[in-house]
DNA sequence: CAGTGATAGTTCAAATTCGAACGACAGTAC
DNA sequence: GTACTGTCGTTCGAATTTGAACTATCACTG
């Protein structure tokens, strides 16, 4: 339990840096920066609110909120589905992309240093497959 | 960088499982919950407001607000402290703590299941060490 | 094509979070 | 003692999250 401990502290305080880094680099916050990562690996920069939502793991009404948030910064714009009327695209813009880009590697920076770059190669990669079957346990048992 | 994907994905998916069956099990929130574990462990079961909030990894306000819930809740009880007139001792009750005893089963139940059970002895071990360094870096750094 | 049940996204009120500002007290220097 | 500086916890307003309604649309059935 200690191990959960740990865990749990330490992603806190990780949060909390992040949280920092980005404010001030571009006043995003954690979320919005999913956001944008996300739809920027996207196909066509574009990707559905509810599969977004999946993705970074947010509720339907936060994800909402956030990406209303985005398109008042012009960093992202609505679409309206193409196949079904009832859904929306959420679209990375141009400014949007080029904000991400700057962004990214002052956010890169802060993941590796606290974390990334304190496990080995071979912690690092039995951390991911766990991580990775507890993500699948979790999502598949919804 | 996907193993950072990985990291934080699983991580809010556990946040939202253990906060569904704190809420159902005793109507506690994750943050609530970790204030009466670390008021449990500290001597005479309780602890100096600033000290509560650092261990939890909470800002001063936010640790105001879910200890006048838990107050409110007859878990958790305020005493000034007799050393310095400016302190806050938050207390644990009797109540609080059979509260704790009923709950805490569960609730290790899913870490259990979904975490750390995922992971082999010497994974575990070796995630565990390498949060800890992370925790201290970004503690010393503040 | 009407009817039914599910799904997509939004909206709303309530709860929670954060940071800044605040008043009260502690510790030290003079 | 007085002044200065720092710390303690709270309070406030603004921002964000949540879950429950709600509207519109889809997919399917008859």
């Amino acid at each position: 339990m200690a191990a959960w401990r740990a865990f749990l502290s330490t992603f806190h305080l990780l949060e909390r840096r992040i949280e920092e880094q980005l404010k001030s680099a571009a006043g995003l916050t954690h979320p919005q920066y999913e956001i944008l990562v996300r739809l920027s690996e996207a196909p066509g920069r574009r990707m559905r609110m509810t599969e977004l939502a999946r993705v970074v793991v947010a509720s339907k009404s936060a994800l909402t909120y956030q990406v209303t948030q985005l398109e008042k910064a012009g960093l992202v714009a609505r679409e309206t589905c193409p196949s079904d009327d009832r859904g929306v695209l959420a679209v990375l813009t141009d400014e949007g992309m080029r904000c991400l880009e700057r962004v990214a590697p002052g956010h890169l920076e802060v993941v590796r240093a606290y974390l990334i770059d304190r496990l080995s190669r071979e912690e690092l990669q039995a951390m991911t497959d766990a991580m990775r079957k507890a993500e699948q346990a979790l999502r598949s048992s919804a």
